[in-house]
DNA sequence: GATGAAACTTGGGCACG
DNA sequence: CGTGCCCAAGTTTCATC
């Protein structure tokens, strides 16, 4: 599979802010013509990246609901059911499963208690406990903003890029141009550790 | 303003599944003419019910990252700094505050310790505590699958509009029309309450 | 890069409350 | 009399070559 480049983190960081700017927008700002962009972006789409196009709602402007965090602790055998029954819940815009089997459901619910809420869809025998939060304020954050840390290899100092590696040395976040930096450095890091161990 | 119909949810669900379907698509489904899908939509943005057209993107298959919940603890007087701190972080997909105080992001961090992932941007000494939880799945709902329960201030039975508020009474979440009626419900609550203790 | 096809927007007119 | 909708033409945008 193609690999993405800077071009592509671009249309995608554009195409977030406004999926509906024309291709001729987008093509100017990353230096191609509008076909060029409408291959990638389909190319996007076919490799999965670009799940969908759809509109930001906001919820709680639709109708008088409360947004709430309900964190849900499953009996370890039922955590797939109360996942299915949550996403069928009134509501609901995310779902997370943890590793821990714990369910958290991002919801605007109706003037009602969580509870019977809650009830309108599982049963709450399959449920070990349960927690409400009410939000106050919740933000979607747009821009992929790749770049946070340093952009150069550590290594060669080349400029990173989407072919880059990262590894974790000692709880700090470490990024490579490429695997041989990667093993480069880990190996002289291993050296240095031993010898003051 | 203008009051939403069900043409106009159904129109949102339309667009939240696919919001590339051409305009003849969505007037056939809701008995309409293009112009007038497209009036309503302009309408739908203007009121920010709609809040933008986007993408959902795969930010998991964008990089090889992993998604995670986390919570922070933020002490009383950082939350702002906090919510706006972790609103910076690396790869933050949507950022929720608590009633309780609770700043809770969803992000999918590079392959590093979530706290160097989080000293990147914030200051732990903001905090009292965090937790994070890797996260085994999660869904993004479409479907507004609206009109559940009752809408009406439970002091006054005014109809609730965007204007209202809510408390949350003993667990239970309540809607009211206006502070007013918040307030009056309130303390009506708190000395009913002290009557029992 | 150019062309054909399709979609969106605009303006005028009508029906309904 | 205002709101919302339909019809038809003009213009931009998109997809294919």
């Amino acid at each position: 599979m193609r690999e993405l480049d800077d071009t592509d983190l671009e249309i995608l960081e554009l195409l977030t802010a406004d999926a509906r700017r024309p291709y001729k927008e987008i093509a100017d700002h990353v230096g191609l013509t509008p076909p060029a962009v409408s291959d990638r972006i389909s190319r996007l789409e076919e490799q999965g990246i670009i799940q969908g196009f759809t509109i930001d709602v906001d919820r709680e402007k639709l109708r008088g609901d409360t947004p709430v965090l309900v964190e849900l602790e499953p009996k370890p055998d039922a955590v797939d059911d109360v996942y299915a029954a949550a996403a069928d819940l009134d509501g609901v815009e995310e779902l997370f499963e943890g590793m821990d089997g714990r369910v958290i459901v991002h919801a605007t619910v109706p003037d009602a208690s969580v509870r019977s809420w809650l009830e309108s869809r599982l049963d709450l025998a399959d449920l070990t406990g349960y927690d409400g939060t009410l939000l106050a304020r919740s933000d979607r954050i747009v821009g992929l903003s790749a770049d946070g840390f340093s952009l150069e290899c550590i290594v060669c100092g080349k400029t990173i890029t989407d072919d880059g590696v990262t590894a974790t040395v000692d709880g700090e976040i470490k990024a490579f141009c490429c695997p041989s930096c990667e093993k480069r450095y880990l190996s002289r890091y291993e050296s240095h550790r031993d010898a003051l161990e």
